[in-house]
DNA sequence: TAACAATATTTGATATATCAAATAAAATAG
DNA sequence: CTATTTTATTTGATATATCAAATATTGTTA
């Protein structure tokens, strides 16, 4: 126990885990029916329209596969559709549902709420420094 | 994309993926068939003979149903063996194998090797900021 | 233009994550 | 000691992760 927690390794796992759980919880006891992920996947879409699966792939730091079949089920719950996309018909047009729209409107207070809860008490120099350390790491590891 | 880098929770998120790749990539170029929770676990198991199945889920921070099929693996892939718990019946003794110690065994360079590479130009200091701010986060969120 | 290579996405197979419910055994209250 | 509660694990259902292979389309080259 003792050694793991001297693992940064382990602590990364374990803040990034107790942190989308808390997120996940916070987001059912409100009775939004959206993951964290699907959350992110719709606010890169409405960033930018003409965003391909790939370059959501890349966004969220996830497989192809699994955007794949996120979006699927995001075209079930409707807050999203997609289209034939006329200039490159192996890609398709992704377009955010008004009831989409809606879930991210009302899901964007409770985010930064949850953000805000997770980072009290840690000061901007170090975040800076765990931002930069963390960057180090995804640069070593490329 | 600048806008995400600025999260520390994006941050976070992808230094533990671009880890968990680079890791398993490198186990896998080895030729070693073992991943990087299937390693965490039987090193807790060796660290801990009497160890239960939840006190595994604590340690490596994973769902007890997570655990339990993972093991099941491990037993198929002989590196782990289950004997019934006399005081106990409703645990298991997990056991070991000589071809489960041989593999943590190769394994081990290999991993410190990694984090070695992982943390490369990253000062003691900020490592120690690092961990602070994430086991901050980590009580916050609790 | 026809053959080939490159690209975007999907599908299949398998592992893992998550919650809820089921099972089984142990601990405890009455 | 029996009934009830608690605890440890398993199972079911569904979502996601991962790699490889398949598909479909586009781009390139001879």
């Amino acid at each position: 126990m003792d050694k793991l927690n001297d693992i940064i390794f382990y602590n990364i796992e374990k803040a990034i885990k107790t942190y989308r759980m808390f997120a996940m919880k916070r987001i059912r006891d409100n009775n939004y029916k959206i993951t964290t992920d699907q959350w992110l996947i719709i606010k890169s879409i409405l960033e930018n329209p003409d965003i391909t699966q790939q370059e959501i792939a890349k966004n969220v730091f996830k497989d192809n596969a699994s955007v794949t079949r996120i979006i699927e089920l995001m075209v079930k719950s409707n807050y999203v559709t997609r289209e034939e996309n006329a200039s490159d018909r192996r890609k398709s047009n992704l377009k955010v549902t008004k009831e989409g729209e809606a879930i991210i409107e009302n899901v964007n207070d409770l985010v930064i709420e949850n953000r805000k809860i997770a980072l009290k008490g840690i000061t901007q120099e170090e975040l800076n420094i765990t931002s930069s350390t963390l960057k180090k790491i995804i640069a070593n590891c490329n």
